[in-house]
DNA sequence: GCAACTTAAGTCGCGCACGACTGAATCGCG
DNA sequence: CGCGATTCAGTCGTGCGCGACTTAAGTTGC
């Protein structure tokens, strides 16, 4: 049996499912003034403010080269403000500015204005989000081990 | 109840599962010089050869503003031909050379490899998929009643 | 006490994605 | 037939992601 057609690929399942999401999002993030990683780095901070670039970088699993040129575009917008922790120079950690705070009030309404477009109730929505969160968990530990197997 | 925790996000899942899965195809992916979209194209046109640039869009759901830069790419590294159609010159056929052809064999091993690092079972995964397919479909459905209604 | 290692943030280069736009070819309607 | 509208591929600018690298600060081991 053929294991390569497109459409039996769960990965280009992803690949266009996450297209089509962000694509969602835009014109709702726009009239944020924001873009789609930057909404996630303030959903990050709303629920926590005060991280150092490493913290936000596990939370979103995204590195210091992707956030660094990403936060300083949230600073220049006024959104959040970036300062050295005095107890260890080499960490970096970002606060939200009133302004940066005051926008998850607009950005509340967001989720609830995309749901109903999305064809999935809300417990498909739930068992597929927890679906991805296992796969996401396995192919990273899979990853770890791998990248331990190179030091032996 | 708090709508907008990063955990609770499905699409937060699905940006951290598609990061995630990716990351698995990069190593298998560098082995044979591709991106993950350039292997995209190509189970695209291994699928069906000969198809425009239009076409391959459709099927991948990307303009050619992507394509356009990336087919370059493949063409220079010899897996794709382009030209002109002589009965439509607007548009251009993409075709795979002998060695774009030969490269599928290769590339055949790739979703074996990687299916066991994922932590789901084959019904799981083919379910995700399945799940993914009717998100997407019923996004860009919602997306184009939304654009009609512009123009109205 | 200091040299070797590690860690944190950041820079740079490349390849997507995508919106806005261009230019050439074709279509459709009067 | 002719000309305005549409279609197709492509360019350009911006913002990610990520690998490779740099710099500065902290940690460890002898």
């Amino acid at each position: 049996m053929d294991v390569l057609p497109l459409d039996r690929q769960v990965c280009f399942a992803l690949y266009t499912a996450t297209r089509a999401v962000t694509a969602r999002y835009r014109p709702l993030l726009d009239e944020l003034g924001l873009t789609y990683p930057q909404y996630l780095v303030l959903l990050a901070l709303w629920e926590q403010d005060q991280r150092t670039v490493k913290d936000l970088g596990a939370a979103l699993r995204l590195d210091s080269s992707t956030l660094s040129p990403l936060l300083k575009r949230l600073e220049a917008a006024g959104l959040v403000a970036r300062e050295r922790r005095a107890d260890d120079e080499r960490s970096v950690t970002v606060r939200l500015t009133a302004e940066g705070s005051a926008l998850r009030t607009r950005a509340a309404g967001i989720p609830a204005r995309l749901v109903c477009d999305g064809g999935l109730g809300l417990g498909e929505l739930e068992e597929l989000r927890d679906t991805l969160v296992r796969l996401t968990a396995a192919l990273q530990r899979q990853g770890e081990i791998d990248a331990g197997a190179l030091h032996r």
